[in-house]
DNA sequence: TAGTGGTCTAGACCACAAA
DNA sequence: TTGTGGTCTAGACCACTAA
């Protein structure tokens, strides 16, 4: 039986189902890509009527924490290298295609986080953010170099690994940290291109670049990365769609 | 009673029922603004169950065409000019705060729309195109220059009108010509100040700037606007918020 | 064949807004 | 007080998946 309790009525009953069942994602109960109990399991372990989990987890699948599959049954949702891409990788080619860019990973170092970091991650005294300096290139032309930090304390053991990370950091978090990346805010501003850019990008200098800060959060509103790109638009576009 | 029918199973019941209100909503048979019959009548008039109209309203409350409001009823959404800004509008301030630009009318002529217009809105021979220049400023500081084409047989009239349009044109769009604004791309690249932005934003030649390529949807993904915009970015920025 | 989610129905009770 | 949407319940039947 469950342990979490459902008794005031200040939130809907369905809402209070959510909380409990993103709480178990959050908190790894429920595990990335495990089942999880059928709706009347659920139900009745909840003290609720069928049709109010479903509702909880109609949300949940629009939340995209869950995957619902007809005959299957519900399970945690996984972020698939291609998933995430299509969700926070807003670039475009000149046919305004999406694509799959390569990645060179050019530098890595544990440093201290400065006083900026420290705040947006919330860290103590002495612990330390590693920043990783990374190039992404479409066949052989480069497109945008990307400058990201993390959090140590989130990613215990990250400091220790042998190679360059993987191309694609957040289903790599997802499975090795239980951290997934729920929403991402970036802002973007319009530079000239530094000598960095210039060796990097292989652009003249003065070329006007975008700057794209990126913050990426996860359960809780924790932020876990922090992420600066420099992207030439000479033959690619960043894709903002709004509804 | 209703003209449509409920026949086949193809889809879902409640996706008919989407359908059928969306092709009111687009048709102007229910306006911006209007009550709708309530979820009994409605599921009497359509043969199907309240349940089933619920689930329909709930799906055209997320999609933002309808406001259902407890104890008073659903109505069609109105888009009012704050509604508009905080969901089409995506700069920030320096300080990271949304804000409310005022609007100056440079320019505006009636034109034949070249080869890209003409296919984009799919205009028909001698058709023309309306195209407006205007910047946009926070105080006394120039932030931006928009220009925006929209195809005259969308905007029948709209050649004729004297004095400049309002600086919010979405909610505009739809109390004077009954077109909803859905959905909005946004082709975000880097440029360089040519003369035209020195003269009209006050920035040095060769300051870099966000060029944004905006175009705008209406029901069955029809295109009612253009607008390119080049942005200072040295007090604000662009934001994307992905989730 | 058994079990799952997807859909659809029918109703109860509550909170809220307006007259 | 009346009528609305918001919530919650309880079930039926269907379509899909895997064994």
């Amino acid at each position: 039986m469950s342990t979490e309790k459902i008794e005031t009525l200040a939130r809907p009953l369905y809402q209070q189902v959510v909380d409990i069942m993103m709480r178990r994602i959050a908190e790894g109960q429920w595990k990335s890509g495990q089942m999880l109990p059928s709706e009347p399991k659920l139900a009745q372990e909840l003290g609720v009527s069928p049709g109010t989990v479903r509702k909880a987890l109609d949300q949940l699948a629009a939340d995209q924490l869950v995957t619902r599959r007809q005959g299957l049954g519900t399970s945690v949702a996984v972020s698939t290298r291609a998933d995430m891409l299509y969700r926070f990788f807003k670039l475009v080619d000149g046919a305004g295609k999406r694509f799959m860019p390569d990645c060179e990973e050019l530098q890595r170092k544990v440093q201290s986080p400065g006083r900026l970091f420290a705040e947006l991650f919330h860290l103590k005294a002495k612990q330390k953010v590693i920043s990783v300096f990374r190039r992404r290139t479409n066949g052989d032309q480069p497109i945008m170099t990307e400058r990201v930090t993390l959090p140590i304390p989130a990613f215990i053991g990250i400091d220790k690994l042998e190679g360059p990370l993987p191309t694609t950091l957040y289903d790599f978090f997802e499975m090795d940290y239980g951290l997934k990346v729920l929403r991402v805010d970036e802002k973007i501003t319009a530079v000239v291109a530094n000598p960095e850019d210039v060796e990097y990008l292989g652009v003249e200098p003065g070329t006007p670049l975008l700057a794209i800060e990126r913050t990426a959060y996860t359960f809780n509103d924790q932020i876990i990365e922090h992420r600066l790109s420099r992207l030439r638009t000479d033959n690619h576009a960043y894709l903002s769609e709004l509804t």
